[in-house]
DNA sequence: AGGTATGTTAATTG
DNA sequence: GCAATTAACATACC
């Protein structure tokens, strides 16, 4: 799940849960999804501090407390939050906050690919780990400019963190199929009002899909997301939906509609 | 058994 | 040296 739309509703999750509490216990139950600290330093850094406040960047959260070090949850491709009353351990909780209340909020990732991190500040992060500009920060002269002259492809430049910040596969797949243009498409083939129709594209998915909680039971059914598989045909056409390997990832998309 | 899966990064290729 | 692609990571499912 984890890209821009999702990592934002897992911010509002915990702002919704955990904020303001005092972290009375720290977990690190997998300590390999620790990032460049070692599990007595992340303890340390957290327990007996607050939960303040919440920010993101791209696929980046951040969670800024009474102490100094900056927690920064980052999910890979199974990542998650779980709040939860007196929880009993489970199988993928990788790093577990428990609160005064007997609640905690534990970090899940089954496939261990998402990592935590200490930051001195999410600006430092951000410039530690070359991320571009946020998907939904951009603005489009900035947004033109870090697609020009890519000779990779257009999803490939959407997704590449470095040029910006928070599109993932599944996402980028959704703005091309929005905006009618083939996965195979140059980034360096675009036109002016080509790149213009993409930025306007990627924030009203970008915004859509925040307002439904990432989830895709709950996108337009004229969205390709809820039938990004060659099984189900494209909801536009009826089209067959077609599966190509762009960038290394699998692209999704409708030959019919989105001209090459 | 082999291929695929929402991500990043080290290694490799051109 | 640079940009772009591929392999590796770990786990589950079809």
């Amino acid at each position: 799940m984890p890209e821009l739309p999702d990592v934002e509703t897992f911010r509002k999750y915990l702002d919704a849960t955990a904020l303001h509490q005092h972290v009375a216990d720290v977990a690190v139950r997998e300590k390999r999804v620790l990032k460049d600290v070692s599990a007595r330093d992340f303890e340390r850094a957290v327990k007996g501090r607050q939960f303040e406040a919440t920010d993101r960047h791209g696929k980046y959260l951040f969670v800024h407390t009474s102490g100094s070090a900056v927690p920064v949850l980052h999910f890979g491709m199974t990542g998650l939050l779980a709040y939860e009353k007196e929880r009993e351990p489970q199988r993928y909780d990788r790093v577990v906050f428990g609160f005064e209340n007997r609640y905690s909020l534990a970090y899940q990732c089954r496939r261990l690919l998402g990592r935590i991190a200490l930051a001195k500040s999410p600006a430092h992060f951000v410039q530690d780990n070359n991320l571009g500009p946020d998907a939904l920060q951009i603005g489009r002269e900035k947004f033109v400019e870090a697609l020009r002259g890519a000779q990779a492809a257009a999803k490939s430049c959407l997704m590449d963190q470095e040029r910006l910040a928070g599109i993932g596969n599944i996402y980028s797949d959704e703005i091309l199929f929005q905006s009618r243009m083939s996965p195979k498409r140059k980034a360096d083939t675009l036109s002016a009002a080509e790149a213009a129709q993409l930025y306007r594209t990627m924030r009203r998915v970008l915004t859509m899909a925040i307002e439904r909680r990432a989830d895709p039971a709950r996108m337009p059914a004229s969205w390709l997301l809820p039938h990004r598989n060659t099984e189900e045909p494209c909801p536009r056409c009826r089209g067959t939906i077609a599966r190509i390997k762009v960038g290394g990832r699998s692209a999704y998309w409708c030959p019919r509609c989105q001209a090459e």
